[in-house]
RNA sequence: GCGGUCGUGGCGAAGUGGCUAACGCAUCGGAUUGUGGCUCCGACAUUCGAGGGUUCAAUUCCCUUCGAUCGCCCCA
């Protein structure tokens, strides 16, 4: 096969689809019920958003970002994020202006130039939202409760909130030099990978698998959140709690891009090979300014809706199906097929799922067919029905059936239709 | 970016330096002239990810490449 899709892409074939529109629409309603409304964004923005809003020295903005110039030299960049284009697009219109806190949410496909693998994709897609215009701790708990929510309206099992403050970048710069000072001593004694995290990001040192042992008494940065990051700390915890949502306090968390202050936390699920983040966001104070509007705090998420269908598959949580079928004509004989083709156009007209055969299999196969396709009802026409004026009307669970008068046949569907539960319709 | 494993019909999966590339599922046809789910019978890969090389002969050996997957890194 000389064409394939590129590394780290997927097509999504109906069936999976099916499962894309649920999640969607279980988006939609929770953020419906929290009041949060959708954004729609560019896929692409100005290279220099990202470099701003995301940072310069993540992994992010260094490596993975599909930045291209256009004919005119601009340089873009697919988005790897989605919080970024939403700040923007709130300073750029203005929307501070608005008699209220701005709740906005999105979904849709971001772009990371990585080694693709199982639940991480070049092109994967999230659902987030945002929260910009309040500094209110109790909206930091909104955030996350509305994540947790999300993942248990799901049917997930077993979903953790991990949760931390990385308070003002002033403390984190404290924290991160009293961590290379806990650390010096035994620096050549740890791990390759954290002997070079140590000057980049001694945070991360603490989440390291090898190197437990000389995490042992290493300062917190929860030591060094000053007052008011303390408090707003705390209240968030007593939020959650209210709420009754659970969380783990996770010191060790930190998080990939630089916007971050105060809250931050992570969503994990297991059972899908190294990866067990399926979520995750923070509070943002600060990143409204640098992106060049009016300072205003901000709080958000994002989770990975890929991921999400991967636990959902490890958890076997199905589906219900999207678009059944209600009537499948079976037409036999010349004339009844062309009777067939005019009937399944006026069951669809009178908003029926209708479908027919369209391989000129016989009675056996196409009874086959409908049988696959789980068709509700299958109407048969043939030759004997269209001389008395009838059609056959079988219920394919029970196999029952009965004859109907043509002229009447839709209009008596319809009316079978509409009284049965609504999770056939 | 580094290291390991893998790539055979729609799907799953055996296999061998040479004779028609097992088998299972699915599909189609028949047994059952117009009635699905069960059973039985039959059909279904000039081809083994792509390109090149070695060879009388390659799906099998070698190289390259593309892709998947696992671990590291990082993350959603």
């Amino acid at each position: 096969m000389s064409l394939q899709k590129p590394r780290g892409t997927q097509d999504f074939l109906p069936q999976d689809v099916e499962k894309w529109h649920y999640i969607e629409s279980k988006a939609r309603d929770i953020c419906r019920r929290f009041q949060y409304n959708e954004i729609r964004t560019p896929i692409f923005e100005h290279t220099e958003l990202f470099q701003r809003g995301v940072g310069e020295t993540t992994d992010i903005v260094e490596k993975e970002m599909y930045t291209f110039l256009d004919k005119s030299e601009r340089s873009l960049t697919l988005r790897p994020e989605g919080t970024a284009g939403v700040v923007r697009a709130y300073v750029e219109n203005k929307l501070h202006g608005a008699v209220d806190v701005q709740k906005l949410y999105y979904m849709g496909p971001m772009f990371r130039y990585e080694r693709s693998m199982a639940g991480r994709y070049r092109q994967f897609h999230q659902f987030g939202i945002e929260a910009i215009g309040s500094a209110d701790p109790a909206i930091d708990a909104e955030v996350i409760a509305l994540g947790y929510l999300f993942y248990e309206e799901m049917g997930l099992r077993n979903v953790r909130v991990e949760l931390n403050s990385v308070g003002t970048p002033q403390c984190r710069e404290q924290y991160r030099e009293a961590l290379r000072q806990f650390f010096q001593p035994n620096l050549d004694k740890l791990c390759k990978d954290c002997q070079s995290r140590f000057e980049r990001n001694p945070m991360r040192i603490l989440d390291c698998k090898v190197d437990g042992e000389y995490c042992q008494g290493a300062p917190s940065i929860l030591e060094f959140l000053d007052e008011e990051s303390e408090q707003h700390f705390l209240k968030v915890q007593q939020a959650l709690t209210a709420m009754g949502i659970p969380f783990n306090i996770n010191p060790g968390l930190v998080r990939g891009l630089d916007y971050y202050t105060h809250t931050a936390f992570e969503y994990m699920a297991d059972g899908i090979g190294s990866i067990t983040t399926i979520g995750g966001g923070g509070r943002y104070n600060g990143l409204v300014g640098q992106i060049g509007g009016q300072d205003k705090p901000g709080v958000g998420l994002g989770l990975g809706l890929e991921r999400l269908l991967l636990i959902m598959e490890a958890q076997q949580i199905g589906v219900p199906p999207q678009n059944p079928i209600e009537i499948y004509v079976v037409g036999l004989g010349e004339e009844a097929e062309a009777r067939a083709t005019a009937l399944v156009f006026e069951l669809r007209k009178a908003g029926i799922s209708a479908e027919r055969d369209y391989l000129q299999r016989k009675m056996k196969g196409q009874l086959k067919a409908a049988d696959r396709l789980e068709a509700a009802y299958v109407a048969i026409l043939g030759e004997d029905e269209l001389a008395r004026g009838e059609i056959v009307v079988k219920t394919m669970a029970t196999g029952h059936q009965e004859s109907f008068a043509l002229e009447q046949f839709v209009q008596q569907m319809f009316v079978i239709l509409k009284s049965r539960s609504p999770q056939h319709l």
